[in-house]
DNA sequence: AACATTAGTTACTTGAAAGTAAGTATCTCA
DNA sequence: TGAGATACTTACTTTCAAGTAACTAATGTT
């Protein structure tokens, strides 16, 4: 008889990958830490306050985030056009854990890099 | 004068993004989980523990996670070679915050759900 | 002599994420 | 008249993580 991992129910069809995959993306993280640290923000400056990401990709993660209730995005039907961009209650209680997250790759990050490279070498 | 976004500052040279991609990869956190909920594991016991993963993704998982120091490998010179994984100290550090996230997904998994289901229409 | 076992490696292919660059609508201002 | 502003969209290309499948070394087992 072998201890069956209680792990594997978590993963067998995969809820939880399906909700965290998106946060692994290379920009929906950096976009809801911008978002926590202000009221709102409008598309173009977002672009030029993250300043590498292209126009298109920010519109793809900008749309995922928003699909899933993590960011809430407002048309104002004005000419030129304005959108704002805030972040939700769901989005805060997700940032929470990725501050701690980001927290903790500061603290260890220099471990971590001297680790590589002894691994290297 | 604009207010300048601290979170700048992090990502500029991005240290915290190259610790944090290394979780963001499909089976590092996977395999993390796994070797939490153990003392040890053998390369061909995860291997099967996890199911759908393949020996060249695996062996790369466990490398990046050894080169970081978030797992131990313990090789006994034997006939058929014996390896043992482990988690480390550093590893259990970040679990804490992995399982944070985890449980985070469980939460809210079906709101999501639902909110993506109604952006589609 | 050939097969099993363990923990891989190697070479090649695939697919999805991301990047690039140009185009769009509508109005204001010079 | 035409340039600028805003928030995009579209079509195409590139990149890299991940997948596939075959191969390896060294010994014990039938």
């Amino acid at each position: 008889m072998e201890k069956k991992l209680e792990i594997f129910s978590h993963f067998e069809e995969c809820p939880v990958r399906k909700v965290l995959n998106r946060c692994g993306d290379k920009w929906s993280v950096l976009i809801l830490l911008v978002l926590g640290e202000v009221d709102n923000m409008r598309f173009n400056k977002l672009h030029k306050t993250i300043g590498d990401i292209s126009q298109k990709m920010l519109t793809v993660t900008l749309r995922t985030l928003e699909a899933d209730g993590l960011i809430k995005r407002t048309v104002f039907p004005e000419i030129p056009p304005r959108v704002e961009y805030e972040i939700t209650e769901r989005g805060k209680s997700l940032l929470v854990h990725i501050n701690n997250l980001v927290d903790w790759a500061e603290e260890n990050m220099e471990d971590i890099m001297e680790s590589r490279a002894k691994f290297e070498s």
